[in-house]
DNA sequence: TAGGCCATCTGGTCCT
DNA sequence: AGGACCAGATGGCCTA
């Protein structure tokens, strides 16, 4: 449905007025070509422009008659008025206003985002697209690490910071944390795969199974097509960033559990099957409850796996800020 | 210079 | 009717 009828292309060049460009400035092949895609863009408006001009065809030929008296004319469109055009350009440069304001709103939210996701940094700002990776992939790794109970494994958390990041990103990230970024090297298919030289390497191979991935991650918009991620061997070069090294650092394991707890505002579940729907965030009050809590719906599709062992009581929330603080404390020097 | 990223404008759709 | 949200188009800027 058309609602600019008035639409004429002088009109339309005018209410870019957030450009940086008068239209007088554009070459005239430029405005020529703007103006037949805007007309293939937009076919209703050329439809329009066209019953336009009809109309003031119509009022030259047909205001009189064979005898030049005024023609008595039936119902017919209203042009619209001067005020009427006005109030339309108005209406529209307030919707572009809004609309950039709302913009602005979401690019706050978006470096609000920056500020908490490792490597935050003023001047080497990540992409919109990759903060959103990689913030996927520090929820992911968080989660991995509250669910482990213990101390994060340095190398495995990074690799999975950086599971599908640009190799731009994960160098960055490899940065911050004063790795090697060559030893994080990302695959034509965006996979992360440490190359450094370890005693252990490639002990755990790659087993084909989604595990390590973040949720959605083969199929989302953010996602780049990776494969699973694939578990490399290291030995002792992440030592140095603990205090006491893992007592299981020799790998990664896997408990069996198909995806990691969850947490949302300090409270946790264990679940299976599904990934949620993001994209329906404000079920979550709804479908997530804390291990140990009644309230799961008969029909929730979250349940607490019977097996899991959750490493902390129900004072999470206090108890994942002191472990994100210790995992943060890794990136935020 | 090509490609990536971004801001902005714009019209369509949905919802209140 | 009007606002929010979305996606497409476009042009500017920057970098490899």
């Amino acid at each position: 449905m058309l609602t600019l009828p008035f639409e004429e292309p002088r009109v339309m060049c005018e209410l870019r007025f957030g450009a940086s460009y008068p239209r007088e400035s554009l070459p005239a092949s430029l405005d020529q070509e703007r103006q037949r895609n805007s007309d293939r863009s937009n076919p209703h408006m050329r439809d329009t422009e066209d019953d336009i001009s009809d109309r003031e065809e119509d009022e030259r030929e047909d205001d009189q008659d064979e005898n030049g008296l005024p023609k008595k004319r039936g119902p017919r469109k209203k042009k619209p008025g001067k005020e009427q055009v006005d109030r339309a350009k108005m209406r529209r440069q307030e919707a572009n206003a809004r609309e950039r304001s709302r913009m602005h709103g979401l690019n706050a939210a978006l470096e609000s985002l920056r500020k908490v996701v490792p490597c935050y940094s003023k001047t080497q700002k990540l992409s919109k697209i990759e903060t959103l990776r990689l913030a996927k992939n520090y929820i992911w790794a968080l989660s991995e690490t509250l669910s482990a109970g213990k101390r994060p494994d340095l190398l495995a958390f990074v690799q999975t910071l950086c599971k599908g990041l640009s190799q731009p990103t994960t160098n960055l990230v490899a940065g911050c944390l004063q790795l090697n970024a060559r030893n994080f090297l990302t695959d034509h298919n965006g996979e992360v795969m440490f190359s450094g030289r370890s005693p252990y390497e490639a002990v755990y191979s790659y087993t084909g199974s989604d595990m390590n991935s973040p949720p959605g991650h083969s199929s989302s918009a953010l996602d780049t097509g990776t494969k699973p991620f694939r578990h490399y061997g290291y030995g002792s070069a992440y030592e140095p960033y603990f205090e006491n090294p893992s007592p299981d650092s020799e790998s990664p394991h896997f408990d069996g559990q198909l995806s990691p707890p969850m947490n949302f505002n300090g409270i946790f579940s264990l679940k299976h099957e599904e990934p949620p729907d993001y994209s329906k965030s404000s079920h979550y009050g709804m479908r997530y409850c804390a291990p140990g809590r009644t309230a799961l719906a008969p029909n929730s599709m979250y349940r607490v796996s019977p097996e899991a062992r959750f490493p902390y009581d129900l004072h999470v929330r206090s108890q994942s800020f002191q472990a994100q603080g210790e995992v943060n404390g890794s990136f935020h020097n």
